[in-house]
DNA sequence: TCTGGGGTCCTAGGACCC
DNA sequence: TCTGGGGTCCTAGGACCC
């Protein structure tokens, strides 16, 4: 049996504000979008969600809860270099480490045992340094399997040490909502109440060809889960990522062609350079449109070649948005896709257009040096902005 | 009070091929 | 002349997670 151990952040984001703040320690943190461009909350600190805040709660919501708090803009080059110096930290103790999301991470350390003590010590002690050298808090769950592991940890939060062994099966995770379960949400959460199952208890004691009923061959899985799960395997190092995407939700619902045609070049311009920096090129491509009545639609093609291409991807992606775009129509949002991703090396496109391509690295190489702001392409200017320097891809000083 | 942004995975139907 | 069956690719949408 492994000893599995899932380390979550407490309000990560607000967190690493706090930290790096002094002042703002032990004040209400709100970490999210601009209420006047219909930003939601990130992250709330703890001291915010005492006054009701909780992520994904429209700004301004947040505000007249609680006036009093603090309220900055995302910086995730910050919450990223944070994640790099968790996993450092975490690496003192284990080489198996998965980051499961940058506030996230399964460590599997069975074999740390002789050198660190048991899992509970590891533990405490991953949490005592992450507060010592961070500043930081977390919660920490201990478990033979990754969803025990992942349970546990959300038992007590924030600062919690939690535990949750084969025996817990038929004693504490009986009382737990299924909503509790890690891939039940509200959807199926809704269907299950409507079986007469609201707990992992119900659901263990429910008649299989009841569940299979309801839920064909997810049934299964599901039954699993409700028994603790059995998938006990940390793989070392993050999975290879499968798509890329940028989307903006405007301040004010749009439907000037000539705005559009210009967020949708930053976006793909914002997207290739992700995949370029990645390694990785594409070969399909989709939009996605959010009209003022919340209505989202997707259209997407697939390359007769993969692309790396910001030039490419753009034009595929405007002739998408030529013929799904409805007359007339304001749209609230615009999204891009980047998938069926492969290794850029593999396939050094030989009939990727070379000018092109030495455009791109030109570009991606400015900004390396002078930032993300420090070039733009020709037609993006007049894209309604988010404020990309508030999202932490401001300016460096030179070097 | 209207509802972000970045992802993963699954399903289902149609096209197309053998 | 009344109609197979499987495999794979593509598209669209939706559930879910942090």
């Amino acid at each position: 049996m492994r000893d599995l151990l899932l380390i979550d952040m407490d309000a990560f984001f607000a967190s690493v504000e706090q930290a790096r703040r002094p002042s703002l320690r032990g004040r209400p943190v709100v970490v999210g979008g601009r209420a006047e461009s219909r930003g939601v909350v990130s992250t709330a600190s703890y001291e915010a969600r005492a006054c009701g805040v909780r992520t994904a709660m429209p700004m301004a919501q947040a505000q007249r809860l609680c006036p009093q708090a603090v309220f900055l803009p995302v910086d995730m080059a910050a919450y990223r270099a944070a994640h790099r110096q968790l996993l450092a930290l975490f690496g003192r103790f284990t080489e198996l480490i998965e980051p499961v999301s940058i506030d996230e991470a399964f460590l599997d350390v069975t074999g740390s045992r002789r050198l660190f003590g048991t899992p509970r010590q590891i533990a405490a002690e991953i949490q005592r340094l992450t507060q010592a050298e961070l500043g930081l808090s977390c919660s920490i769950g201990i478990g033979p399997t990754r969803l025990l592991a992942k349970l546990a940890a959300g038992l007590e939060k924030p600062g919690g040490l939690t535990a949750l062994g084969g025996n817990d099966v038929s004693g504490r995770l009986r009382a737990l909502p299924v909503r509790a379960l890690p891939g039940i949400g509200p959807a199926a959460q809704e269907r299950l109440r409507s079986l007469r199952i609201a707990t992992v208890g119900d659901l263990q004691d429910v008649p299989v060809p009841l569940l299979e009923a309801s839920f064909g061959s997810a049934a299964e899985a599901l039954r699993e889960r409700a028994f603790g799960g059995r998938d006990d395997v940390v793989r070392h190092g993050s999975a290879a990522p499968k798509s890329v995407s940028r989307e903006v939700t405007f301040a004010d619902d749009i439907h000037v062609p000539e705005l559009l045609q210009a967020t949708l070049l930053d976006l793909a311009d914002r997207a290739a350079a992700d995949l370029r920096r990645g390694g990785h090129a594409c070969r399909t491509v989709t939009i996605k449109l959010r009209d003022a009545a919340f209505h989202t639609r997707t259209r997407q093609c697939t390359l007769s070649a993969t692309t790396t291409a910001t030039g490419v991807i753009y034009d595929a992606a405007l002739a998408l948005l030529r013929e799904s775009q409805r007359p007339g129509e304001r749209l609230r949002l615009l999204g891009l896709t980047l998938s069926g991703l492969s290794d850029e090396a593999e396939q050094l496109a030989l009939d990727e257009p070379w000018r092109e391509r030495a455009c791109d690295d030109a570009v991606d190489r400015v900004r390396a040096r002078y930032g993300a702001r420090a070039l733009h392409r020709a037609g993006a200017e007049l894209a309604p902005h988010q404020e990309r320097s508030r999202s932490g891809e401001g300016p460096r000083p030179r070097p």
